[in-house]
DNA sequence: ATGAAAGCGCTAACAG
DNA sequence: CTGTTAGCGCTTTCAT
């Protein structure tokens, strides 16, 4: 009933707990005969190695755990992020503690301490906009730390990013191909990084055709599909309402897409749309929408796979100068960007 | 430069490691003022409790992890559900270890050896179509288990899944009812129970209406959208090409949809698709479609939690006989099912 | 090739 | 209230 131990299955095979270890180890210097004893009183007792207890005594090769913390794990983004680490993490025998922080620092704070009392060897974070001073002591005591998707402010270790700005000109400016002036701004919080970014990517490309930005059109602080479509009404009751808008990630552009439909009442569907949009991330269906979604996407499983490669060998001792690492958007032109701006 | 022990805090406040211990773990009978002392102790040298060398000695409350086995962590419906189960588990203070089986027998024996070896409290997962066996053992030494989406057949545990038999049918019951008479089934493989028990619905609606399976019109084995996109060319170019179709998840409903608008030509973005189609598995943007697609939809929060909550009670010493809890699917109708049956 | 002793970091069970 | 002794399950080190 209870877990066979090594002294347990010692005692089964009429040996030493010691020649135990060896075996169940992999360790040379065991006969074949005893090996042979060994492993079948192994089988008989179903006995598995405690780990946990492994490593309290042998340090030398760490926990071959890792912890991955996320934003939230539900999102589509994050969780091809976690499978392409946790793929990474598979291959070299580590298994992963996952939490999702919901964005609140507390609650950062919680899933990362439950994760260091567990001796992890390493950490891959989406930071909060929280202060990180409470990590100083795990990376003193060796914990390897990579963020991804934003850097942490006050953390000065390897960062796995994209070029949200670069991302968010190349969108507005393809609106602005298209003879668009009235460009709204659909965004999260401002306080995030990724779309502070994204923001000042909007505000370069218009400040590159010499337009200024119009506070009436800017809309921060969107965090669910309602608030998406309370702006998109408030926008649309402008004097001079916007006839583009660039969405800031992929909750506001599905509440853009809702909010759209509500405008055509009933029977809407299929209708054109009002305004021309282009959204950062792409989401699963964009290319069968009527128009289709123009979209600048990221590439969750290149960002997860390069952050594990980077904690991997850190933990494999790189002790070099924190790395920066600035993956590429892809702008993906389909025709939601391309409706033209009417004529004023 | 290394991590502080209780032996260090201890010399630090000058006290006994005892003492530093019932301060850390909060047990009452430390007079405020060396508790003071302690925790000053704490802080200053950055100690941290290592938690796996507290669960070695105190084995009374187990590791307080779990470990969750899913199929795919990027399929948002796993995604969903591991959000909730981490929800669940974080509110009573486990962490949760996470894998993916791939659906590959071998890779879930790995991952579940390497949780068990963790000395995990519980086991949340999805089961491959291989054998447990290699489970007995754990579930004797009080590892709790429960499985989800889909039962194992050989393991006698708690099981949450849906009614995946009841939704499908009232999917092909509902294109029936749409003068429909030669309907597709697109499933992904049929030894997945999922898949056996939709296609079981599938049947069942069509015997009621005293209809034959034409096994010309069932195709098994769908792994990805471009199995699916040759799956329907083929039943495009039959004699009498099915009118309508179920597809049995998102992939393939996915599958589908690209597939229709390759029938369509350059530009046939738009077009009402040639047949009437409902699948199982809700899509972020179906209803945005042309037509709003009609669906099945599961609750993967409410899997998810149930699932937790089962675990936790089992933890939590409840040996009750196993449960087996089935929840019900939702028919979404949108529009993609009502496409009338041409005349013959 | 095998085993005995010590100890990883912590807590249970007793002392004082 | 505080400290001492044992020992969780395993590996290291050193004998034999």
């Amino acid at each position: 009933m209870k877990r066979p131990t090594m002294k347990d299955v010692a005692q089964a095979a009429g040996v030493s707990l010691m020649t135990v270890s060896r075996v169940v180890s992999q360790t040379p210097g065991v006969s074949p005969d005893t090996a042979a004893k060994v492993e079948q009183a192994v089988r008989r007792l179903g006995y598995q190695r405690n780990d946990n207890a492994r490593n309290l005594r042998q340090k030398r090769l760490g926990t071959s755990a890792i912890g991955l913390v996320v934003d939230d794990l539900a999102n589509p983004f994050y969780a091809l992020m976690a499978r392409s680490i946790e793929d990474e993490a598979h291959r070299r025998g580590y298994v992963v503690l996952v939490g999702s922080t919901n964005d609140e620092p507390r609650r950062e704070r919680d899933v990362i301490a439950a994760f260091t009392a567990r001796q992890v060897d390493g950490l891959i974070m989406v930071p909060t906009i929280g202060s990180h001073g409470f990590l100083r002591t795990a990376l003193e005591a060796g914990t390897q730390v990579v963020c991804v998707d934003r850097p942490a402010k006050d953390l000065d270790v390897d960062t796995v990013t994209v070029d949200n700005r670069d991302g968010a000109r190349r969108a507005v400016t393809h609106l602005l191909g298209h003879g668009h002036t009235r460009i709204a701004y659909l965004g999260d919080r401002h306080n995030i990084w990724t779309q502070s970014e994204r923001y000042a990517g909007y505000q370069d490309a218009l400040a590159a055709h010499g337009l200024p930005t119009d506070p009436a059109l800017v809309r921060h602080g969107l965090r669910s599909p309602v608030d998406t479509r309370l702006a998109l009404a408030a926008l649309g009751a402008l004097p001079e309402p916007p006839t583009a808008l660039f969405s800031s990630n992929d909750l506001i552009t599905q509440g853009v897409l809702d909010g759209m439909e509500d405008d055509g009442g009933p029977r809407s569907t299929g209708r054109p749309a009002p305004m021309a949009v282009v959204g950062f991330d792409d989401l699963p269906l964009a290319k069968r929408l009527d128009p289709p979604l123009t979209v600048v996407s990221q590439d969750p499983v290149a960002i997860g796979s390069t952050a594990a490669n980077l904690l991997f060998t850190r933990i494999a001792g790189d002790r070099s100068a924190p790395r920066n690492v600035v993956l590429l958007t892809r702008f993906v032109e389909r025709r939601s960007g391309e409706r033209p701006a009417p004529a004023p």
